[in-house]
DNA sequence: GAGCCTCTTTGATCCCGATCAAATAGGCGG
DNA sequence: CCGCCTATTTGATCGGGATCAAAGAGGCTC
């Protein structure tokens, strides 16, 4: 459960401060955004806002998961962003949420009273700049999303998954993911099949399946091994060229 | 085919100019812009730059449509991206493409050189802020884009495009759709089953069953009457509140 | 206007993932 | 340690959209 303890009056010592949307703010400029910050801590399961709901701060996720999702008449979901620490949560300039927020997790979110955000945002480049760069690396990665929702089998949709996961863990520890390294699914099946556009049971049946092709390995529900990096590769179906750096 | 003449020398003409990325652009800026800028034409199928390409510039569409897509190892594509006129193409700060971009019409692009664009996006907010906007609608309309591939039928899929072709034809004329109207669907039943992570033949079947069932008129193969659209949301599948104000 | 493209429609069949159903496995409070 | 609750796995069957196949329908060149 490894709960961080966050000193909320001291920014310099925030694990997200090198990545989140105050990354490149001076000294002066992390004051400014001292006075109207704020923490908030939600348990797992729970609601942050409902889609049409009014927002009246925009946040940085410090510690834990939180996604974004939609839902149909009938009840059917979409998860439509998945939100890991350093992550942006709201819109300057809307003041409604479009979509369900819920945390996944035990989270913990540095929030900004929306107006004065804005204010900021329209005085400090800094934080404009970085908070373009994060819409553009969403979009790009939203896009890769379309591509998994659209054409992949339901196998390919699950090995493309657990890369984008062991990516990002490996990209916290700023490296390369590694052969055997281990890592946790930090979703329910559930979440993943809201992610991937499937039910629970297909999820289920391909998570086996990677595991009997000895692609992955299981400890427990939630913790994986991936012996072999390429072999995982190998099953997203992605072209190997032309893909994006990350 | 409406061809549009363009006096590339003078933007207060230009029919993108109020919702172009340079919409709050000073007479000043638009100098600057103009010293770093020119015109493009493509053809109909001809593509603009392939997935991995250097990308020297980016641009605004001013007439036409382009789409940016992915393909997998073995052939199958997504699209990912449809940019109409006063849409924005390129990532500032990035050097390759990470899409295949095609011209899906005649397309004329308003192309800006990289490296000095990126030069006034530091200097000018008024470009910045409004690429950060632009970038945020896009992302907005990515997710709708999720919950289309992810959860919804052929039917509810192919109701959902034309509804957001209607929805920006008429946004194009600064109104709401109107019951009756008609519009050009400007891609072909490929190019939709390549937006909609399905096949051209059950694009074709579901056009089919829209128009048997009078949601839909058809004069040709191309222009689509929509004689009342609340019918045509109801094939949707969407929540009726919740949604996102456009 | 004949012939040849490409785009589109329609038909027949198949298969992957959804659905319905039930068993198994942990986790946790008492 | 037991029972309950939730998450997950596994099994059986069904159906929507893919695939394979062929027939229209424009639009173009010659």
């Amino acid at each position: 459960m490894n709960q961080v303890f966050i000193d909320s009056r001291n920014c310099a010592s925030c694990p997200i401060r090198h990545r989140a949307v105050c990354a490149r703010c001076e000294p002066e400029e992390l004051e400014r955004l001292d006075t109207v910050k704020y923490y908030r801590h939600y348990e797992p399961g729970q609601p942050i806002v409902w889609a049409g709901d009014e927002m009246d701060f925009v946040a940085s996720v410090v510690t834990g998961i939180a996604t974004l999702s939609q839902t149909l008449e009938d009840g059917r979901t979409q998860m439509v962003g998945l939100l890991l620490p350093s992550d942006f949560l709201g819109r300057p300039g809307r003041k409604t949420a479009p979509y369900d927020v819920t945390s996944n997790s035990h989270l913990t979110l540095c929030c900004f009273r929306r107006k004065p955000f804005e204010k900021l945002l329209t005085e400090s480049p800094s934080i404009s700049q970085r908070l373009l760069e994060m819409t553009l690396d969403e979009l790009d990665a939203a896009r890769e999303w379309m591509l998994i929702l659209g054409r992949k089998t339901a196998r390919e949709k699950i090995a493309s998954l657990l890369a984008i996961i062991a990516r990002r863990e490996a990209a916290l520890h700023k490296r390369a993911p590694t052969n055997g390294a281990t890592f946790e699914v930090p979703l329910t099946r559930e979440a993943m099949a809201d992610y991937l556009g499937l039910t629970l049971e297909t999820v289920s049946r391909q998570i086996s399946a990677l595991k009997r092709a000895e692609i992955i390995k299981l400890e427990g529900k939630r913790l994986i091994t991936v012996p072999d990096f390429d072999a995982l590769m190998d099953e997203t179906g992605d072209d190997a060229d032309g893909g994006l750096p990350v």
